[in-house]
DNA sequence: CACAAACTGTTAGTACACAAACTAATTTGC
DNA sequence: GCAAATTAGTTTGTGTACTAACAGTTTGTG
């Protein structure tokens, strides 16, 4: 843990007290920076092993696979992801003849989606590889240490 | 660590073994997933403590701040960011008057950015905040549990 | 029944994040 | 000394991700 040199964090600036304040601030010692580095791997790691879909379409069908059906928002809220978020995401799924949408005639707000055969096969084919991905991520932990991390991750959630 | 009922797994369709294979998937329990709800919460924490800054602005302006100078490129190094991405970055930070840039002499290819004193004025502000930010996203787990939490997702990086 | 409250999906706006293709400047290797 | 490779920055395109505002629908309550 390397310190900074006092003449760095005492100034003869005339409010030393304000110059100071962030002068022992290590970014690359924070939880959040961290995490998006992580998650930077993770993200490289998933798009060499699933390069077809991104890792919130795949969240999106494995759920719709998962549950068999789903209204946008309802999936969207399954898989944490904001209202005007899943609408994009659904629509190039739609695109791609992934899953499909029709809507609900006892709640004509309602659009239920349901994956297609082809959704499911691709699903299917790729769970595998997504299994993978995670223990790719996990790779430079020992078993103890994946489960410890896991466990503790999931308290942050 | 719920199991499937087996009329899942075993279907009537003629290829079951494709069918089965993403029929256990959790998604719930992937390091991904988990990881993206994580940090959900940690943006949250994050513009509610620092509502001046993104948490990609506070990071540039923080390496800034601690280094005194550096290109474009190299700043977006050092904190992971990638050379199109840094540019929007830097580009908000500059019409918000909080860095400059001037092309080096020596080096007409490169833009040397610098904090201006409000740029360093602002991050004096902030970093008590961007500490408590760590903290509060941390505030689930115990201090020896954040201890090893830390330790292992530096492993992972 | 009426009507406010809640919910569903949509749109616009801002901000990452990365790939790919490009220009201009600099460094290298022969 | 000069072509080739490298580097710095830019632009375009795609895909999250969230806020805020909006319209249409449904529901709960007086």
């Amino acid at each position: 843990m390397k310190k900074m040199p006092l003449s760095v964090i005492v100034t003869d600036h005339h409010d030393a007290d304000i110059m100071a304040a962030g002068a022992d601030y290590q970014l690359e010692d924070q939880v959040g920076f961290i995490m998006r580095c992580v998650n930077q791997r993770h993200l490289s790691i998933f798009s060499r092993l699933i390069p077809e879909l991104t890792p919130t379409q795949f969240s999106a069908l494995a759920k719709l696979c998962a549950t068999g059906q789903a209204s946008q928002n309802e999936l969207g809220r399954m898989i944490a992801i904001d209202a005007a978020t899943i609408k994009g995401v659904v629509d190039r799924l739609k695109h791609r003849g992934l899953i499909s949408s029709e809507s609900q005639p006892s709640d004509l707000r309602r659009l239920i989606l349901k994956p297609t055969e082809e959704g499911r096969i691709l699903f299917h084919q790729i769970s595998a590889a997504a299994r993978q991905v995670s223990e790719d991520t996990l790779k430079p932990l020992s078993e103890k240490e994946k489960h410890v991390f896991m466990k503790l991750l999931d308290k942050l959630r």
